[in-house]
DNA sequence: TCCTGGAATTGAAAGGTTTCAAGAGATTCC
DNA sequence: GGAATCTCTTGAAACCTTTCAATTCCAGGA
């Protein structure tokens, strides 16, 4: 059911301007440039604007000043606390900038994340922070064409046409099936997927690549793919492990994210086996609630919030400078050893 | 540092009206009303707009048309689970009816809270949805004596001058601590804090009503208090429980939130205590990460996707409906018995 | 050929704000 | 006392879209 929207107006500077005696320019001035007027007329214009309950347009103002004070971020997946991080860092920074920021959820659904962006574009804000469903879309070019600067967020691909800002999930890969080989771990899972993810991809070449300068036979290293990166899935992935012949099981997991990582590690407990004794993990994000796990959770740190404050500096620097060349951001990933692998 | 914003600007509706060689008004009703035009034009006049790369001037159709298409839902914590599934339910919702939702985050400060609803009012949005990290506050009263629908989430207070849309936090603890009641728990500790927070508050009181009715000793339920609603806390919280002499230990604890009861689980567990025979447990909220804890939780669940698609509904109908009434619409917690409390 | 009626298109006005050149008032200096 | 200089204030134009009454166009009927 689509609702009929009915028009709301209120006191506009025409209204306060009468109601303080004034013309517009000087209720305008007295929004924007408080300092050239007088102190006595400026109060006047603000009891009438208290008293009218006078609430600035900011499409009208848009309109006239050609700019907007916003900034947005479409995340890829609400519910996973790693975007939400990545969020409250772009906000803390734009914050310290005065702007505000539309956060969006796409959810990985390409329809929803196409509705925001059209609807974002038409807002005209400042850029559009993007951790897209498909970074190769013709259309995220399209919106740079038409004048919206985008930044990419966790992602490295169409680094040509935008700036990104990604962290090197090959390098973390390798962080983390080199700490298993230390270990001395023979036999491990990576688990994750679809490889459609980018980010799956990369960490699973990387823990390959370990694997095989390491020495180790390439096969012992199993691919155990799953149908997203969710707790459910983890689970799901920990009893088709469990269902293995013990001496074709592995003996350490290193999962796609944090989310399958606390459901293997649920699974494998739940099913009276011993972390990291049976089954060692390695998750991948150190999202809070890793550290927080039954078995803290040893995991491949993202400067989340770093990552987010970056890609907001980079997209404002490309809106307000015309000679803007288009940058890529790589930071480094870092292992958190924890319980969950420490014997 | 504050940047310098340049404007920018693209091709208008009259530069696709010149590129297509129509007037204004009709590439208005292309956009608007294609059915009025006919297909030979109207093709002629999309053609234009794809050259030109249009994008609508959402502030322009705003000033004129008087209307925006979007609601906006202050969350009070975008890092707890809870309420990134209720803004879900709120999207949901929303898209339903074609609206776009604006998630804001107040991370529990007043001032980023105040920044949020200023800069809605100004978007002129159909309504604002929040979760305000004082419900009392008389700025509320203000938005909507200007004219914008103000819909309380997970709070009763202010009923006369808003909808509201909450669960029964009173009844959800009384179901909490009956549950242990008849497990047969002597000694109850409620973890949570602060108590300026309602949530805390009423859930509080359920548990006292039912621990005393249930004919206990009402120095028995001793109320633990934390400085917030994290993790951290509920750990924090655990190490105080495991300082006190076994006899006057409780024997089970009543967790504010599920965050707590994550914390306080993993310190018991780390500590070598067993969930639920040294310590049953119950949360509150029952997020994802309470199922998929290591001993999963038992937890007083809300129904949160509802609650935010019921408060889109509400702005919606006090927005479109002139005649309407305020409403408090108060949903059941339930109960949801897990590992963490079962023996 | 002319008229009629419906369909398609047009053009001007309006909506709220900002900007900026120009005007008014007050103050200072000779 | 008058000119020059400030400090404030003003009014009109512009931003882009939508709306709606008025106009044009066209096909069909007389």
């Amino acid at each position: 059911m689509v609702s009929q929207l009915v028009p709301r107006r209120g006191a506009s500077v025409k209204d306060v301007a009468a109601a303080a005696g004034v013309s517009l320019g000087t209720v305008s001035n007295v929004l924007n440039r408080p300092e050239r007027v007088r102190p006595s007329t400026r109060e006047r214009v603000e009891r009438a604007m208290l008293d009218l309950g006078f609430v600035r347009h900011e499409g009208a103002r848009q309109l006239r000043a050609g700019t907007s004070r916003a900034l947005a971020y479409v995340m890829l997946d609400g519910r996973n606390p790693f975007f939400t991080d990545v969020a409250q860092g772009i906000e803390d920074a734009a914050m310290a900038d005065e702007l505000s920021v539309f956060i969006c959820n796409s959810a990985g659904s390409d329809s929803r994340e196409h509705a925001h962006l059209e609807h974002l574009q038409q807002q005209r804000v400042q850029g559009i922070l993007i951790t897209p469903v498909d970074p190769d879309s013709a259309f995220l070019a399209e919106i740079v064409r038409r004048g919206t600067p985008v930044v990419i967020v966790d992602r490295t691909r169409g680094a040509d046409r935008f700036c990104t800002v990604a962290v090197d999930d090959v390098l973390g890969g390798r962080l983390a099936v080199e700490h298993l080989v230390e270990l001395g771990h023979e036999h491990v899972a990576f688990v994750g997927g679809p490889t459609a993810i980018g980010q799956v991809r990369d960490r699973l070449e990387g823990a390959r690549s370990a694997w095989v300068e390491a020495g180790r036979d390439p096969d012992a290293l199993v691919h155990l793919a799953t149908a997203g990166l969710t707790v459910t899935e983890g689970r799901a992935a920990g009893e088709r492990l469990a269902g293995l012949p013990r001496r074709r099981r592995p003996t350490a997991a290193f999962c796609a994210n944090d989310l399958l990582a606390l459901g293997l590690l649920q699974q494998t407990i739940g099913a009276g086996g011993d972390v990291p004794r049976d089954l060692a993990i390695v998750g991948y994000d150190d999202i809070d609630f890793a550290a927080a796990a039954a078995v803290p959770l040893s995991s491949v740190r993202q400067p989340r919030q770093e990552l987010g404050a970056r890609a907001a500096a980079l997209a404002l620097e490309e809106a307000t400078d015309p000679g803007h060349m288009h940058q890529q951001v790589v930071f480094q990933p870092e292992l958190v050893v924890r319980a969950s692998s420490r014997g």
